[in-house]
DNA sequence: TTTATTATTGCAACATTGTTGCAATAAGAG
DNA sequence: CTCTTATTGCAACAATGTTGCAATAATAAA
């Protein structure tokens, strides 16, 4: 299945380039002002995953978060660092910190998902 | 508001009592059979909750898991530890571990959020 | 350039998780 | 036993995400 350019591929990529941090559907959908429909900005976020492009995270509230790959390899997302949200500027970031964990003897761990929500340095200043 | 005891109330609480970790809402609706309502479920978790009897955490797939308090003093939840969830039987857990993150310059922290996700001892056996 | 193929879109509909309004029920105080 | 009102069940709603299907439009082919 071969892929194809259009304007809403585009411009959500555009955006999350621009962002420089993670985005929400709804915060696409919102700076898209309606032009573009919710399903439409799912599967345009659902298909940079599956390409590779961008990875999908999951928020302590609860929702789905998209950010372009960057130190990611191919075919393997790295997730093992510490995700902020700031609650008042709503800024979804990566942080540098890895996250270390000794499990308990015998388990094994397939997934990491760590997020500290808080202020970030503009907004806590 | 005083409070009153009611089968549910009971139910749900020896519920959690016995599990010895973490419930969701739908875990609980499944064990009761259908003999409570869904948004009682949630009513009285809530409740739990609110009177400082168990607490709440958003789980990585992005569903609300509760538990009962042991370690966590009046008015004042702690969750500044890992919690584990198994893919294979579903059991959540809290780990012993504490999260230990350094934020960026200036940044503030108001809640950690942390999760494994993989196979737990018996799963992995 | 025109036509044909099929990836992509938009809309309606649905699934899951969680909450709220409101009338009916029932716990516990008097 | 009666009264007050906390609790329940049902219907309805909200937010987030997915699927089916017909219409649209990129791109390859003629």
């Amino acid at each position: 299945m071969k892929r194809r350019s259009t304007p809403a591929q585009q411009a959500i990529l555009n955006m999350l380039k621009a962002a420089d941090s993670a985005l929400s559907q709804d915060m696409i959908e919102q700076q898209l002002k309606g032009e573009t429909d919710r399903v439409t900005i799912y599967r345009v976020l659902n298909r940079f995953c599956e390409d590779g492009l961008a990875h999908r995270i999951t928020s302590d509230e609860g929702k789905f978060y998209f950010a372009l790959c960057k130190n990611c390899q191919q075919q393997h997302h790295t997730h093992d660092h510490f995700h902020f949200r700031c609650l008042s500027c709503q800024k979804v970031e990566c942080l540098e910190e890895k996250v270390k964990v000794s499990l308990p003897l015998g388990y094994s761990a397939a997934n990491v998902n760590c997020w500290v929500s808080g202020y970030c340095a503009n907004c806590s200043a």
